[in-house]
RNA sequence: GGCCCCGUCGUCUAGCGGUCUAGGACUCCGCCCUUUCACGGCGGCAACACGGGUUCGAGUCCCGUCGGGGUCACCA
């Protein structure tokens, strides 16, 4: 039998790290086992904006690269993918368990089971229902419903036994009938809810391995008695550790985020994107623009690979030394059975350091083709590009080397694309490296004069040119390099100084001197 | 609270009875490189939750305790 596995998310606007974890883990399972991968939508219970909200869900899959063999515009035998569209499957389905007994028509408020569950929570007892509302004939349901009551569909539970459930990471797992409630599984609307949908698109669409988060473990024998009863054959069960909060074992959520930012790690990463977004003109509410949602990491400029290879990671580990998996490696190294049991928090530096090797890995060429997207959205260059800024921004990424940690990080080297007079210098720095030495200004000058006559301005005879000048007037080179960088940069730190010097060339290295003098 | 899961450095993890004075990675701390920042190089700090068993021998198996988490919806 083929291998087959899904993902179903919910259109809630936004892709979540953890989710993309889980994604990930079955794509990796089924493009290994030259399976395919589904996606599948579960909007069981959504409004009507779906298409709005899953658009984010499928551009990030796509900016992944994780793509699926069936599902949303791609289509599939097995159509179609969205569950609001498949009702009368669920429909059947219900009738099925109905008729041979396996569910019932239920007509209880839901203020009748609050008050049992409440009255089973004071004498100390596990609830369940008592059934009392259930209809045991159509004459039943004629009389509630006359009572002006609602019915619900729900399953009738074992009340004894136990079902052992074999997982492919935790092994075998027990637990008793008789604590399973006698769960909804259509609502008054006639509606389905999650489980019995679930079980039922799983059998349809021959789902051969159901590999998804840990905290569906408790709802899986729920959702084998639906399939036994329906008389399916049972998928294999992986249920994944969660991804955790940075620095606890708490799942992941979107809702926490305040106090994740209280996170040192978390916010720095969260900051720098912020900064970032803020240069491009994004809109940067903490709701849809922070490092829980994958969207964040692309519109800052982050790598898919980078990222990936971080999540697989989370859970996940071929030995006791590999880290870095290209995505064919990941795809035929990945197996199940080396998945973690326990829960992984999410740590944004060791992200952040994959994202950095990842990048500094990346040819020059696809750097800087990305590098001039950014600056192209931050308004900096022509759209489109002359090409001789191609050839510039080449030079400015190869002086930023190792600096450049994401693609938005381009934009804190202003300097690059300022105009002269718009060089914003930094206070602080202006203060100590210019107004405060007492021959800053002198030095400068002097230095100023020297620069325009020099003969040659590329990096390394800048250089030497320098050294020339300190050695000449027996001065440090601390004396006068610093008030040049922030005369010319605006910043107490950033590139090379020669490099920064050849690449902005004579012209403006000269009339950002004269600026300043004019300054001081 | 019931049920279920989990428990090795701060974090991600290796470890499937002896090769573990517990290995790698991220972080952190030194030193070197560099008169910026970043990278890089070298070195260092740092863990088997606890208690009982089983065994010649336990991080590895069993039991218990403690701790953490998940789940108990007409959400998914």
């Amino acid at each position: 039998m083929s291998v087959r596995t899904r993902f179903a998310p919910s259109p809630t606007g936004y892709l979540h790290i953890g989710g993309v974890r889980t994604a990930l883990f079955n794509w990796l399972f089924a493009r290994g086992q030259g399976g395919q991968f589904l996606l599948r939508i579960d909007d069981t219970d959504a409004g009507r904006n779906v298409d709005a909200a899953l658009q984010p869900i499928l551009d990030g899959f796509r900016w992944l690269g994780i793509d699926w063999d069936e599902g949303p515009d791609v289509g599939g035998d097995c159509g179609p993918y969205f569950q609001s569209q498949r009702g009368e499957l669920y429909n059947a389905a219900v009738q099925q368990l109905l008729d041979i007994g396996a569910a019932y028509r239920d007509f209880a408020t839901t203020e009748e089971i609050a008050a049992e569950r409440e009255a089973a929570e004071k004498a100390g007892a596990s609830f369940r229902y008592s059934r009392r509302w259930r209809a045991e004939s159509d004459a039943d349901a004629a009389r509630f419903a006359a009572e002006g009551r609602q019915s619900v569909v729900r399953l009738a539970m074992p009340d004894e036994g136990e079902i052992v459930i074999d997982d492919l990471v935790r092994g075998q797992v027990k637990f008793d009938w008789s604590r399973e409630q006698d769960l909804v599984i259509q609502r008054a609307d006639g509606s389905p809810i999650y489980h019995l949908a679930s079980v039922v698109d799983d059998h349809a669409m021959h789902i051969s391995h159901v590999i998804r988060a840990e905290e569906h473990l408790s709802n899986t024998p729920r959702q084998i008695f639906i399939a036994q009863q329906l008389g399916y054959e049972l998928p294999k069960f992986a249920h994944l550790p969660f991804v955790a909060e940075p620095g606890s074992k708490n799942k992941l959520s979107k809702r926490k985020l305040d106090k994740y930012l209280k996170n040192r790690d978390f916010a720095a990463i969260n900051d720098h994107g912020q900064q970032i977004a803020q240069k491009l003109g994004l809109s940067t509410s903490a709701e849809t623009f922070n490092p829980v949602i994958v969207d964040f990491y692309e519109q800052v400029g982050y790598l898919p690979e980078g990222l990936l290879n971080y999540l697989l990671l989370l859970g996940w580990s071929l030995d006791d030394s590999t880290e870095d998996f290209t995505r064919a490696e990941m795809i035929e190294k990945f197996t199940i059975e080396r998945v973690t049991k326990a829960p992984a928090s999410f740590d944004p530096k060791k992200l952040m350091a994959f994202q950095d090797r990842t990048m500094q890995q990346l040819p020059i060429k696809q750097k800087v083709s990305r590098c001039v997207d950014f600056l192209q959205q931050a308004g900096w260059v022509a759209t489109p590009p002359p090409c001789d800024i191609a050839r510039y921004v080449t030079q400015v990424v190869e002086a930023i080397g190792d600096r450049l940690k994401v693609f938005g990080d381009i934009l804190e080297f202003e300097e690059f694309f300022v105009a002269d007079d718009e060089l914003v210098y930094d206070e602080k720095a202006f203060e100590k490296r210019i107004a405060k030495p007492e021959r800053a200004i002198e030095l400068l000058r002097e230095y100023r004069e020297s620069l325009a006559t020099c003969d040659e301005f590329d990096a390394a005879s800048l250089d030497k040119h320098l050294h020339d000048f300190v050695e000449q007037r027996r001065i440090g080179m601390g004396d006068i390099i610093h008030a040049l960088r922030v005369a010319v940069t605006g910043t107490a730190q950033g590139c090379g100084m020669f490099e920064t010097l050849a690449i902005l060339g004579r012209d403006r290295c000269l009339r950002r001197i004269d600026r300043v003098l004019n300054l001081a």
